[in-house]
RNA sequence: GGGCGAUUAGCUCAGUUGGAUAGAGCGCUGGUCUCCGGAACCAGAGGCCGCGGGUUCAAGUCCCGCAUCGCCUACCA
């Protein structure tokens, strides 16, 4: 509906031009918005004031040329109004409303969906967690966050791969390894120095002990180097495991889990220093290699190679990175905890070096969550090892409401997530409130069933029967959904869906509260059942969006 | 010290990229139920959008300064 307004818009402007009222060479951008107040019309639209400044004239007097020069073939509009300083309002017919529910009908589980991102393909590394330890708290929000906006992507008709980049390269590798080693000595006797550089969760142990049972007391005797590779590669393999089946039961699955160790493999991280090198981006300076990330407007220059020769973290993230886009992705999202923030600078240099574009690298910020039980802090300190595990949280609260808690903010702003908050069913748990809308009309359904209604398709019903205020409400909220899903994948943000979803229950409840769908009248009973169904329609979709279940029953 | 971000109702937060009289949930006060699922609905109270300047037809939104809070500031990953 929108962008068959802006068209109109755009139309009736270039013929201003051509007729000489108006004075422009490029079409402006032709702002179209929803707005607050119901009195001001479907649409509203600012473009003569925005043309007013560059004209040097009136708003008043160039919103009244557009409107003489639509041409509304269609006879879509039912009203237009120009108010206060210049605005263009826009009323539209009535059963140009209900005629988009055409769509949702013919759409099915695909309404929602466009083809914004046609032919583009996008790459979203997520979670990526050191396989130090199994996932917790805080890994699940960006865990969620990665997954909705993979699926917002696609179904915006983005090809879009979800890949896990495993830091299984490095000093903490040997750190973990020798944690193990350690607890594992400890298990045979032995006095052991567990420093507190060493990992100290419980896990630690469980893994000495595991491996004891696969091989008895044998790496007592032998010497630490073998015993060092087998209990590392042991520990990595087994976190990584536990680290899969916990995402698993999360609903996040990745396309790839990219291992560090590939890239110095095939030498990947010596030959892009020696491409930077030759680009001159690189410098020599206390025996070390540094990258004048300063160039790129970062605070101070990176340094890529150390001293004692091994390649940083940094240089192995940019070599990343080249294989990203070598592997014909246009655009690359890097989902990081927010602390990271410092490092984002950095990551532009790198690829501004690699010569991409600064669109080519979107980096979502994920702020930290504040675990709570009934409104008290849980600890949740690492250093002691008594964080609270992805899965703990899951088993205890469900995943449908795990997920959507983490989805009710805007990725960078802090969250607060109360267990006890989340698995109450009631009111103050937003989930139970859209899924029970979902649940009701399923409801409604079989009602209709057993009374013997056939579940209505567009063309089955007339739509003259809708003629309430909230009837028409909601058909604008259920044609706002493309929409919202477009704005959502455009800037990267999966809340938009939570509230948008929000708002859409809300007016369900209220309507079915105040009218009864199945009722003595058939064409009315009939008319009333597309609409909900329709408004189920959506309902579902965007919850599969979320990766959260649509039940038909609770 | 420098850098980044935040500051909106009692609490937790939205605010569609600069639009008209700033919203939601919770909490609070008062109501709705013979009826398709009360995990629901309706009404009301509650605001100097941190403070001060600036930009323009228009600022919660953009720019500058200040205050408070958080994070970053490794030849760790």
């Amino acid at each position: 509906m929108k962008k068959k307004l802006i068209e109109l818009l755009e139309n009736s402007i270039r013929t201003c031009s051509e007729k000489g009222i108006l004075e422009i060479g490029e079409l402006p951008f032709i702002e179209v918005e929803i707005p607050r107040e119901e009195s001001h019309g479907d649409y509203s639209c600012t473009a003569s004031m925005v043309l007013a400044s560059s004209q040097g004239r009136n708003p008043r007097k160039i919103a009244e040329q557009i409107v003489e020069n639509i041409h509304d073939s269609n006879n879509m509009l039912a009203k237009i109004e120009i108010a206060g300083p210049g605005f263009i309002n826009f009323f539209i017919e009535k059963s140009m409303w209900f005629a988009l529910l055409k769509e949702v009908d013919e759409m099915g589980d695909r309404y929602g969906g466009s083809n914004l991102g046609k032919g583009k393909k996008v790459q979203v590394e997520f979670v990526s967690a050191n396989p130090t330890g199994p996932l917790h708290i805080g890994h699940a929000r960006g865990a969620v966050i990665g997954d909705v906006v993979a699926n917002i992507l696609e179904s915006t008709g983005y090809s879009v791969f979800r890949e896990y980049y495993i830091n299984d390269a490095g000093t903490q590798m040997d750190v973990l390894g020798r944690s193990v080693l350690l607890r594992y000595l400890e298990l045979l006797g032995k006095e052991i120095d567990f420093s507190p550089e060493c990992y100290q969760g419980e896990y630690v142990k469980e893994l000495a002990g595991e491996i004891f049972k696969e091989y008895g007391d044998e790496y007592l005797a032998k010497g630490e180097k073998d015993a060092m590779k087998v209990f590392t590669d042991y520990a990595v393999n087994s976190i990584l495991y536990g680290i899969k089946e916990d995402l698993n039961t999360f609903g996040v699955v990745f396309d790839c889990y990219f291992s560090e160790k590939e890239l110095y493999k095939d030498d990947g991280v010596t030959k892009l220093l020696a491409e930077l090198q030759e680009k001159g981006f690189i410098y020599e300076e206390g025996n070390a290699l540094w990258f004048k990330t300063t160039d790129f407007g970062d605070e101070k220059d990176r340094v890529v190679v150390r001293e004692n020769g091994e390649p940083t973290y940094f240089a192995a993230d940019i070599a990343y990175h080249r294989d990203k886009y070598s592997r014909g992705f246009d655009t690359v999202i890097d989902i990081w905890g927010a602390d990271h923030h410092g490092y984002i600078p950095r990551m532009y240099a790198g690829i501004h070096a690699l010569g991409k574009e600064k669109e080519a690298l979107k980096i979502i910020l994920v702020q930290l969550v504040s675990l709570l039980r009934a409104g008290k802090p849980v600890s949740m300190s690492t250093r002691g090892g008594e964080f609270v595990t992805l899965r703990e949280v899951v088993d205890e609260v469900g995943r449908d409401a795990a997920r959507y808690n983490f989805l009710m903010r805007r990725s960078d702003s802090h969250l607060d997530f109360d267990l006890e908050l989340a698995k109450e069913q009631s009111n103050e748990n937003p989930v139970y409130y859209v899924q029970y809308a979902h649940a009701r009309i399923s409801s409604i359904m079989r009602l209709a069933h057993e009374r013997d209604y056939n579940i209505p398709g567009f063309g089955d019903i007339d739509l003259k029967f809708l003629t309430l205020p909230e009837e028409i409400t909601l058909t604008k909220e259920i044609a706002r959904f493309p929409e919202v899903v477009e704005g959502s994948a455009r800037v990267l943000e999966p809340h938009r869906l939570t509230f948008y979803l929000n708002e859409l229950a809300s007016l369900f409840h209220s309507y079915y509260n105040k009218n009864r769908v199945i009722s003595d009248d058939p064409g009315l009973s009939m008319a009333r059942l597309f609409l909900v169904k329709s408004i189920r329609t959506v309902l579902k979709n965007a919850l599969r969006l979320l990766g959260v279940s649509a039940p038909e029953r609770m």
